[in-house]
DNA sequence: ACCTGAACACCGTTCAAGT
DNA sequence: ACCTGAACACCGTTCAAGT
C-alpha cells in the first residue's frame, strides 16, 4: 500500500498500473493478487494511508480552547492541506465514500474537538459532515488534471477576454476578478462563508 | 455526442466504450476519430452537453425579482438537480475545468441575475464561484459510485454501530445523526449556510 | 505452500487496404 | 474522399506449471 501510494502520487491516477507496481516490488502482478483483491481494494487502502497522514500533523495543540471557530478553521484547512498534498489520489475520494480506520478517526476527532467547544453531539455531526463535505470537493475540483494552476491564470484571463462580448459580456468585464483570485483563496472563502453560516445556525451550538 | 451521453448514462463512465458507441451508430470505432481526436475531447463535448441541458429549465420566471438569496438558492437548486439527473457524468466534471459555451452561458446567465438583484459584477463572480465550487463539489461525492443511497442508509448506521465504542465513541454514539439525513437534505442545509455567509459579506453587494 | 510466465479478454488508437 | 477490418500496444486479471 505504501510503494502504490508513492506510485500514484509519482505518475497519478492514469500511469499507475498493476504491472508497474509489481515492476517497482520486484515481483510479478499475479502475486499482488495474492494480497489484494484487486486494483478497487488497492485504491481503498490508498485513499486511507492519504487521511491518516492527515492525522499525523496533530503534534500541534488543539487551539486556544473553547473558540470553535478557530478550530473548525483550523481543521479544515489542515485537511485541506494534506489532501492538497497529494493531488493525485484525489480523484479516488470521489469513487469511494472514506469510511476506512483513518478517516473514522479524523472525523471521531474533530467532532469531539467541537463538542469540547460546546457543540451539541448531533451539532458537531452535522457541522463537520457539511464541512467535510466542502473541503474535499472543492480539493477534488481544484487538482483535478487539467485545472488552472497559478501559472494558467493569465491564459484562462486571455480566453475569457477573448470571448464574444455580446454573447459573454459579464465573463468578458470579470475576465480579471474570475481569474486573479488563486483558488487558494477562493477555498479560505467559501470556508468562511460556510462558518458564518454555521455561526449563525447556533441551534447546533445549543447542548 | 448525443449518442456518448446518452450512453454514459446508461452504462456509466466504466463500461463506456468507443467500440460501444461505435457498435450503437453502426459503425466501426475508426470512423468515430474522424469526428473526434480521441475519448478526452469526446467527453469534454458530453459535459458541457449536460450543462447545456441545466440551461433549458430557464422557462420559469426568473423570481419574484429583486431577491437576490432566492434567486441564487433557486439557481444553486435548479444547477444541482440537473447534475443529479447525469450521475454517470459527474466524474467527468472533475477531470476537467468546465469552460465550454454551455458552462459559459450558464455563468453568464447567473451572474447577470445576481448583478440585477444589486451584486456588484466583482462580487457576483465570486458568489458564483463559491456556489458553482459548492454545487458541483457536493454532487460529485453524493452520486459517486459507490455512494450510500437511502437504501444503504441502514446498513451505514449498523456499520457505524457495531464500531468500537473504545476508538469511535462519537461515531457510535451518533451513528443515526450521521446517516438519517439524506445527503439530499444534507446538501440544503451546506447551501444555506454558504449563502447566510455571502449574506454577511455585504461588501459583495455594494455597487 | 507460495510464486510466476504466459495467456485471456479486453481497451484506445492507428493505418493499410478497400469502395 | 470517405470508411473499415485488422492490427498494435497496452490494460486488469487468472491459472497451469514450476519451485
Amino acid at each position: 500500500v505504501i510503494t502504490a501510494s508513492e506510485l500514484v502520487d509519482e505518475v497519478g491516477m492514469d500511469a499507475f498500473t498493476m504491472r508497474l507496481l509489481a515492476e517497482r516490488l520486484h515481483t510479478s502482478t499475479a502475486t499482488l493478487y495474492r494480497h489484494v483483491s484487486g486494483k478497487e481494494e488497492l485504491m481503498v487502502l490508498v485513499v486511507d494511508r492519504l487521511l491518516g497522514d492527515q492525522e499525523l500533523a496533530d503534534d500541534t495543540p488543539p487551539s486556544p480552547k473553547k473558540d470553535w471557530r478557530a478550530t473548525a478553521r483550523e481543521a479544515a484547512l489542515r485537511f485541506h492541506g494534506s489532501l492538497s498534498r497529494h493531488p493525485h489520489v484525489l480523484p479516488l475520494l470521489v469513487a469511494q465514500v472514506p469510511i476506512g480506520p483513518s478517516a473514522l478517526a479524523l472525523r471521531e476527532r474533530t467532532v469531539a474537538a467541537l463538542v469540547e467547544c460546546g457543540f451539541s453531539a448531533r451539532g458537531a455531526a452535522r457541522a463537520y459532515t457539511a464541512l467535510a463535505h466542502y473541503v474535499i470537493g472543492f480539493a477534488v475540483q481544484q487538482h483535478a488534471p487539467g485545472a488552472p494552476g497559478p501559472a494558467d491564470a493569465a491564459a484562462l484571463g486571455a480566453y475569457y477576454r477573448a470571448l464574444d462580448p455580446e454573447r459573454y459580456p459579464l465573463t468578458v468585464a470579470a475576465a480579471d476578478d474570475l481569474t486573479a483570485v488563486p483558488l487558494e483563496d477562493e477555498f479560505r472563502e467559501g470556508l468562511d462563508f460556510i462558518l458564518d453560516g454555521i455561526d449563525r445556525a447556533a441551534e447546533l451550538r445549543a447542548a
